[in-house]
DNA sequence: TTGTATGCGTTATCAT
DNA sequence: ATGATAACGCATACAA
């Protein structure tokens, strides 16, 4: 009967003796047809192996039930957490995950937009690198697009409050008498950073702490080659942009004998799994990053059913102390070797 | 003109007061057209916004253009890694990735895999947790099927070459005198677990090695909690299944006083990146992860393209000898406290 | 070189 | 309660 590759909706039709009409309704429980048809109508399919085809079921009905997101890196763990937040949030609701990876790159991220734009019904920007520009074009595309971690006009917004972040970060640190402070920053097209940068400068200054700051990047890597510098600045306290970053320098402190938290105390944003475990643990700031996806899946759906879109939504973090924090160290530091 | 909410084909050929045939063909780069009319549709298309609905497109043209894609936990580094493969590979040719995560679940696996398939024109499933009979259903679908790390009939296999890893790994340390290995193991759905498993009783047979095996799971808190157990064990190595039950490992044996490696040696599968950063860094063994999702791709489109499915590829990985890993230490454990 | 008409697989509207 | 048919947006075989 069906001599094309695949079992249609006419295929059972023809087999049942019937229309693909009354397939149909059978198929998706329409009440208005008798039992003994349905029940007919169900076996033949199922003998057949029939399967609808979801493409044309969704062309036909409208929008597809597809989220596009954006990450700028999939190894690291805080994306995956909030892609684990969406994708089953959205899942629950009958939609799909296509999803990104820009590579930390504005330009691949505005490519990987436009192209998710085209087979997704919602978009969704995780810590977008997008240029300002960048951004006007992904929310002039025909979807309804939310950041996450980012704030922006016409669109939906999930965020970290950074402010109290910070905030929770250098009151741990005054606490423990530390009066200088050097941030180790993060990607440059990274709005998480400057937002870090900004509310760290903010809290410093009311704390009346000293505040330096330094280019850094997102991967252990980075913290790693970042020590000489952390090494040579009068601070007895860092921060990192986050674990990952802080695992790195915390690395090369260890591999070139400065004592953590003696000498100095490291702490960090966003407490990802490793931090529990890297050798001293690691000070750092828990947020509900799977909340952070699900959160930008309500507001998503609440969006594609008319709603306008709510008000941005801000997670406060947690602080969770670990040993790599400790009281500041008195006056110079003390060299083991090196 | 275009009064639905999208621009269509049918308003750009009105606008340009030609045929909708006359737009596809100059949009698509058709020869047989002038190059007059080509510029001015061009303009008119521009000039309206119109971007072709690449849903349609794909469903007249046949196939999805999407890669549907399986893994059981989107934040172990390993499987992320595998993902840029396997996406910029696909993506070079045109295709997208649909990502599903089981969260270890076999059972989730399968529905997801259902799920995926009627929306993908192919599947990878990596390190999949499925039982034999839902290998079967999957491989039953009507798309052509990839697995990565798990060897399978009538399906692509692209895999790391464990009985070349196990070697490595139990050389290494034989050459430091340790006779007596224990393994920690992973998920008990897991076939890579199960080959681990295989390949080293072997190897430790033919090195005459006492290999000791106890069960364990896929993150750092397994390992963490196989503390005590392997602590009590008589072995002077241990072998864990990845690097994050490892680093958990490491962690707890810190905590416990246990002195790395000089008390006891810890190797591991994978080398992700804080295998680098662990204390004591992390001997382990390295593996082209994103190679293998970019010859998963490899293999369907050859597949895709009517060619049977190649002979499984097998990569060899490399041990990465680092601080974590020592001669073995003679006699009773020395313990320093506790 | 361009326009008309058909079909991809499904659902929904309109008859019956 | 059921069947014939139009339509979703596009590409293309065929006609002109």
């Amino acid at each position: 009967m069906a001599e094309h590759g695949r079992v249609r909706l006419i295929d059972v039709a023809r087999a049942a003796n019937t229309s693909v009409s009354t397939v149909s309704r059978a198929l998706n429980g329409s009440d208005l047809i008798s039992p003994q048809v349905v029940a007919h109508v169900r076996a033949v399919a199922d003998k057949l192996g029939y399967r609808a085809d979801r493409r044309a079921q969704e062309f036909k009905l409208g929008r597809p039930r597809t989220v596009g997101v954006t990450v700028p890196d999939l190894a690291n763990p805080f994306f995956s957490e909030v892609l684990k937040g969406l994708g089953a949030a959205a899942r629950a609701d009958g939609h799909r995950l296509l999803i990104g990876e820009s590579g930390e790159d504005p330009a691949e991220e505005l490519r990987l937009v436009e192209e998710l734009a085209d087979h997704s019904g919602a978009l969704v920007l995780c810590s977008s690198r997008l240029s300002r520009g960048g951004l006007d074009k992904a929310l002039a595309l025909p979807v309804p697009v939310v950041c996450i971690n980012r704030t922006v006009k016409n669109a939906g917004v999930v965020a970290i409050d950074y402010r109290a972040a910070s905030r929770l970060l250098l009151e741990h640190l005054t606490g423990l008498n530390h009066r200088r402070v050097l941030y180790v920053g993060g990607p440059a097209s990274s709005w998480s950073d400057a937002e870090r940068r900004r509310t760290l400068r903010r809290t410093a200054r009311s704390l009346d702490v000293t505040l330096d700051e330094i280019d850094g990047g997102w991967s252990g890597h980075h913290g790693y080659e970042a020590g000489p510098t952390v090494l040579r600045s009068r601070a007895t306290a860092v921060i990192t942009f986050n674990d990952l970053v802080g695992v790195g320098l915390l690395s090369w402190l260890h591999d070139n004998g400065v004592e953590v938290p003696a000498e100095l105390s490291v702490t960090s944003y966003d407490d990802i799994p490793i931090a529990a475990y890297s050798r001293p643990p690691l000070t750092s700031l828990r947020n509900e990053r799977a909340r952070l996806g699900e959160l930008a899946w309500k507001q998503l759906a609440g969006r594609l059913e008319g709603q306008d879109w709510p008000r941005p939504e801000l997670l406060t973090p947690e602080l969770v102390v670990r040993a790599s924090t400790g009281p500041a160290r008195r006056g110079v530091r003390i060299r083991t070797r090196g």
